[in-house]
DNA sequence: AAGACGAAAGTGGTTGA
DNA sequence: TCAACAACTTTCGTCTT
């Protein structure tokens, strides 16, 4: 399908494959690889009317992130006014006054609104396929009326921060807050009351997904990564993973993991890469310790050291 | 001197009466 | 609607390397 193996910006191997968008994601640094991917799947003929909807490709793929959804038709494009005269002209300019009036304020707000999210999803270099997600996730609030009462910028913040967690590669909150410019917790806010009142399933965020990003911007490499996902899968079966917060465990993980392979970061540098405080890694890890009797394996590095 | 550790008090959000 | 509660933070003093 695809012949790319490492993402060319940090070297990761972790490459996550979205066929439908045709596009190839660096789950680590969120680089887009390859995004107009030709599509090699059969080409399928119809056989029979049944076939139609499923098989039959024509036009240009539909897109949220146009506000009218790339369908949308302009009346009034440059070369037409010359064709027309008389009564016909008069129908023109009808017609255009009248499609400026229903250019309603919902209309507005959404080119508004999608500019300013393909700003903040660039700066975080988001996959695109997430930038598509949030859109219609956004779409999708003002036309319930949602976004009535709060700003708009608020309301694009947490459709990103829920397109994020659905496709498997969240970003923090505060990494939306920074992004976008509004508080932390009204994102938050706004990200609980959309995915409510839009019936979106929130499945709480795994810990594992988070490692390969902090990982990555720690510069840690793979088999410290992979055995920092090994210790949160033991974690995950013990337990003390319900209720924390994911960043906290996974930032935990990461810290053991790079003590146990000689990496050592600072409880500070983790803790600051996973926006956590040393005191949360320190509980996780201590929780860690005595959960999954690593404290052997920690033992031996220390004698290994002196040696 | 820097990092790790832990206690204590404070914050914002959830839950259950 | 309010109080109890858990998770997390901030701050700060102490111990370890």
């Amino acid at each position: 399908m695809h012949f790319i193996k490492k993402c060319p910006e940090c070297e990761s191997t972790n490459l996550f494959s979205n066929k439908d968008r045709g596009e190839v994601v660096c789950k680590d640094c969120g680089l887009v690889i390859e995004d107009k991917m030709i599509d090699f799947e059969q080409e399928w003929r119809e056989f029979d009317g049944d076939d139609e909807q499923s098989k039959r490709r024509a036009g240009a793929s539909l897109s949220y992130t146009q506000f009218d959804q790339g369908l949308g038709t302009e009346i009034g494009q440059k070369g037409d006014l010359y064709k027309l005269e008389g009564k016909e002209k008069n129908k023109f300019f009808r017609l255009r006054k009248w499609q400026y009036r229903i250019s309603t304020a919902i209309e507005r707000n959404l080119k508004l609104a999608l500019a300013e999210l393909k700003r903040v999803s660039s700066y975080l270099k988001l996959p695109r396929s997430v930038e598509e997600e949030s859109a219609r996730i956004y779409t999708l609030a003002v036309q319930r009326g949602l976004v009535r009462g709060r700003s708009m910028e608020s309301v694009v913040a947490g459709a990103l921060y829920a397109a994020c967690r659905r496709h498997e590669v969240p970003r923090t909150l505060d990494e939306l807050s920074e992004a976008s410019g509004i508080e932390k917790k009204e994102i938050g806010r706004t990200y609980r009351f959309v995915t409510r009142e839009l019936g979106i399933t929130i499945l709480p965020s795994n810990p594992a997904d988070y490692v390969a990003r902090f990982a990555s911007s720690l510069r840690l490499n793979a088999e410290t990564q992979s055995y920092a996902v090994q210790i949160l899968e033991r974690a995950q079966k013990s337990e003390l993973t319900s209720g924390r917060g994911p960043t906290g465990i996974a930032a935990a993980a990461l810290y053991v993991s790079a003590l146990i392979h000689g990496e050592k970061r600072t409880q500070r540098e983790v803790a600051d890469v996973a926006g956590v405080t040393e005191v949360t890694i320190r509980n996780r890890y201590k929780e860690l310790l005595e959960e999954l009797k690593l404290e052997k394996e920690i033992k031996k590095i220390k004698k290994m050291k002196k040696e």
